[in-house]
DNA sequence: TGTACATCAGTGAACGCGCGTTCACTGATGTAC
DNA sequence: TGTACATCAGTGAACGCGCGTTCACTGATGTAC
């Protein structure tokens, strides 16, 4: 490859981390694509040399952020006792840490709301990527009775976990902040420990 | 009171009523003061005659869309028994007809996250609807060792309702959709019969 | 190797559009005598 | 009761601004001979 090419996909690189960033703290429509651009140390003109609309661009940076959330959710998890691994993956997202810093960390509270109201455009790549984290996250809770079963009870720690971190964003600083992290800890931890009925 | 102060009433009314639709249609940036005045058969201009600006106007309807999501959502629930009533809350709020009509409705998933993100100006007025739900549901629970733990309970099944919810929304006409309300409704079900620990 | 031309990432101004808010105006209603 | 003036909810155009996208242009790099 040439000095061109290689000077062109550093740069489309550098969208793609501002616009990932950007996403996370504002949001779709507060990520705007000059804003991206300029974080990126480029101007406005030159995005459609990289992605052929704002569409695109937020679905790669959905995509990518996805996959880095679940690389960190589970890494290392395999070395931790089964019956103890939900509780770790709790602790691991309801963090104050993970409420305090947006980057690095999971694009849902940022967009999930805008994607069930203006944004539907992305409820495709936001589907795949709810799968994907939830499919990922069975395969380390103890085997129930039925596959399904197991599979929803990913999905509903997935819900939980997303709902609390967004809740104790929009309430940052607020007394309520911190309950919201500790109760959602609690109860989840409380849901894994027990077998799913019906 | 006069004609004149009849009918400006009235006007006010019509503002708040159709700004509580479209804030839980299309979120607080969704919800334009033009499109809100339209839909309340009036023109822009005159919406600085009933509030002083837009944030007035979306706190109004928080507290109001907050307030008539609690009178639903508790309703009758004293004639039933103490250990099902979490259970009938939950149904009421991850329903699929919650999820398909968002008038009436809760309007925390078209909210939470631009509050987070970039509505924090609405930061203290969800604080106090979140507080005052959780309160009013962890009435409703059975008793608990101490308060602080029932009250847990509560804010836990909050966050999951609010989570479960606004990923259904999200990822409505997907097969996914259907199976986050039921795997939530399972989780919170699970919690709620069992008393919680530290 | 040197020269002439082609390519194309990136610039920066402009496009039409919708936003929240302002403002001069209108006309029906209310008040004072 | 009738008349003259005051009030003010509501109109509709305009304000400055930021949005996503387009486009003529530039200049460094790549290609052909």
């Amino acid at each position: 490859m040439n000095a061109k090419a290689e000077q062109k996909e550093r740069s489309h690189s550098a969208i793609l981390e501002s616009a990932s960033r950007l996403l996370r703290e504002r949001g779709i429509a507060g990520a705007s694509v000059a804003d991206v651009m300029k974080a990126a140390g480029l101007t406005v003109g030159g995005f459609y040399a990289h992605f052929s609309c704002k569409k695109e661009l937020i679905d790669d940076a959905l995509r990518r952020t996805a996959r880095e959330v679940r690389e960190r959710l589970f890494a290392r998890l395999t070395e931790k006792p089964v019956e103890g691994r939900a509780e770790v993956v709790l602790k691991r997202y309801l963090s104050a840490a993970h409420r305090d810093d947006s980057t690095p960390g999971c694009p849902l509270p940022a967009v999930v709301g805008e994607v069930g109201t203006t944004a539907g455009e992305h409820r495709e790549v936001l589907g795949e990527q709810i799968d994907a984290v939830t499919s990922e996250l069975a395969t380390h809770l103890p085997p129930a009775r039925a596959g399904v079963r197991r599979r929803h009870l990913a999905l509903g720690l997935v819900a939980l976990m997303y709902g609390g971190l967004s809740l104790a964003r929009a309430l940052r600083g607020t007394g309520l902040s911190d309950e919201v992290l500790e109760a959602c800890r609690a109860l989840g931890r409380l849901a894994a420990r027990t077998e799913m009925e019906s």
